[in-house]
RNA sequence: GGCGUCGUGGCGGAGUGGCUACGCAGCGGAUUGCAAAUCCGUGUACUCCGGUUCAAAUCCGGACGACGCCUCCA
């Protein structure tokens, strides 16, 4: 049986989906204005290992993940540098996606954006106001939070308290310092759309509880996100859909963040202003640097409720071990193969592989433990070491296939392991063969201290020799 | 202050009331001319204080501490 941990109810419980046989999930996505950085990744990475779970479970998994491209931020970075807004989503979008890719994420199945929701958003409010649960102000149509019983309920928060904390420091015409836009009237030089309140554009809570009612429904199985959403946006979500409809998602998970160095780094951090240390967070340059497998074996390493470390030891540590298992499974990691869960648990295997296969399975069966089903393929590969040579395949598959359903340990993975050589770069590789072939002749004339000169030389220079039994191989 | 997650060996990180997690690093060995890589072996860990129990890192209570949210953020 699958259990998932439920923030609304705070209990690892039962996954009953709603229509039986099928998920709905929805992930609240980027906003595309800016290069995507770490911590962008960790919900499609974690939730993408969720749905293929799932599916490997037998269940159809409809993945919502949306694209925000209506946003403060993106009229911002127009005005700032004149490109128009459009372009600018486009492009990181463009960029999002590229990164998916890359880390083999291909569960989801909507991208739904923002812009192309409008119509459905301001149909979303009128139905608000019809049912007295919004208001028109001054500037926009704002939820009228009062109006919501059980508002809180997922961060715990009590609206009492919340209105005593907030600093009354605009006379905007709100009935509660607690209520949230629906819709932003328009402001000379921003983008606008038509509506019943004049033009104006949605406010940021709206376009996923619109986004989900028309991809999933009014209620759907389960609510993805970081922790950081859960106040004030899952919040507000959750009371416009049921507002709306009178429900919404059953089961909210929420994953934690990426920390670098045993903390969060926000985009408020003063060190962001550095841009070598902002560099270092950016989605691109750590997946060139690392390789996506490594990036998406770190972001599954632990489990999805506490924080992950993103720091030089972790990665390195982690690179390490996805290595030694790739050299374990050879040339088995790069064979195609589209594992089914029923068949590799009906292959015949011994008990120590089996009871690893078991662990594997119950793992992920509890709340999505990962980072316990990853340990169990290290066992199963350890297995496979010791097992008679012909039963050795089978048990490196099995360990390969039981990775791949989470996708890891996919064909071409371990290119991405190797720091690539300046692509076909000819002149060297010529050197290179000669000065190894000179080795080779000091080394036949055991004349080691030239041998070793050699190797101690060109690492130096950032070039490593390995000796093996069918010669001598370079890299660096 | 309110809400939440959590406190495990050098580091990272799972965990069932009694049985080796696992990874990285280290150490010993095999192999190698020497290295590297690989393989084998190797760790009486569970914040503190009470309680329940034949038995608790695992359940309950308390203390202390960490991190996150409450403001842009995935």
């Amino acid at each position: 049986m699958q259990t998932v941990y439920n923030t609304l109810t705070r209990h690892v419980e039962p996954l009953v989906p709603v229509t039986p046989g099928k998920i709905g999930m929805y992930l609240c996505g980027p906003t595309v204005y800016d290069d995507c950085h770490i911590g962008h990744l960790m919900g499609p990475v974690l939730f993408d290992a969720v749905a293929k779970w799932l599916k490997a479970r037998g269940l159809a998994v409809r993945f919502v993940n949306n694209i925000t491209d209506i946003d403060d931020k993106i009229i911002n970075k127009s005005v700032e540098t004149g490109e128009p807004w459009q372009a600018i989503t486009a492009r990181y979008s463009q960029q999002y996606f590229d990164l998916l890719k890359r880390l083999h994420v291909d569960t989801i199945t909507d991208h739904p954006r923002c812009t192309e929701y409008v119509g459905q958003m301001t149909a979303y409010i009128q139905d608000l106001i019809a049912k007295d649960r919004a208001y028109v102000a001054a500037d926009g149509v704002y939820y009228d939070v009062a109006k919501q019983g059980g508002y809180g309920k997922l961060s715990g928060r009590k609206v009492e308290e919340m209105i005593a904390g907030v600093r009354v420091e605009r006379d905007s015409g709100l009935r509660s310092p607690a209520d949230f836009a629906l819709w932003k009237l328009v402001k000379p030089g921003e983008p606008s759309w038509p509506s019943p309140w004049g033009d104006g554009r949605p406010g940021w809570h709206i376009e996923c509880s619109v986004m989900t009612h028309h991809t999933l429904g009014h209620s759907f199985d389960i609510h993805a996100g970081g922790e950081e959403l859960k106040f004030p946006h899952h919040e507000n979500e959750i009371a416009q859909g049921e507002a709306h409809g009178g429900c919404y998602a059953k089961v909210w998970m929420h994953n934690n963040l990426v920390q670098f160095e045993g903390h969060k780094v926000s985009k408020s951090d003063p060190r962001m202003k550095d841009p070598a240390f902002r560099g270092q967070f950016k989605a691109l340059n750590v997946l060139d640097q690392f390789g996506a497998p490594t990036i998406r074996l770190l972001l599954l390493s632990g489990h999805y409720r506490r924080p992950v470390d993103f720091g030089p030891t972790a990665i390195t540590a982690i690179r390490t071990s996805l290595g030694r298992m790739l050299t374990a499974l050879g040339p088995v990691a790069e064979e195609p193969s589209a594992p089914i869960l029923d068949a590799l648990l009906a292959l015949p295997v011994s008990e120590a592989v089996a009871k690893a296969r078991a662990a594997f399975v119950a793992s992920m069966d509890e709340d999505f433990n990962t980072g316990g089903a990853i340990a169990q393929i290290h066992v199963l590969l350890a297995e496979a070491r010791k097992a008679p040579e012909a039963e050795r395949g089978t048990i490196l598959r099995l360990a390969r296939d039981l990775g791949r359903l989470l996708g890891l340990l996919m064909p071409g993975d371990a290119a991405t392991l190797t720091t690539e050589a300046p692509a076909s770069d000819d002149t060297l590789d010529q050197v290179m063969a000669l000065v190894l072939e000179l080795r080779q002749t000091a080394r036949a004339n055991r004349d080691f201290a030239t041998s070793d000169l050699i190797r101690d030389r060109l690492k130096a220079a950032g070039i490593t020799i390995k000796d093996a039994k069918d010669g001598a191989t370079w890299s660096r």
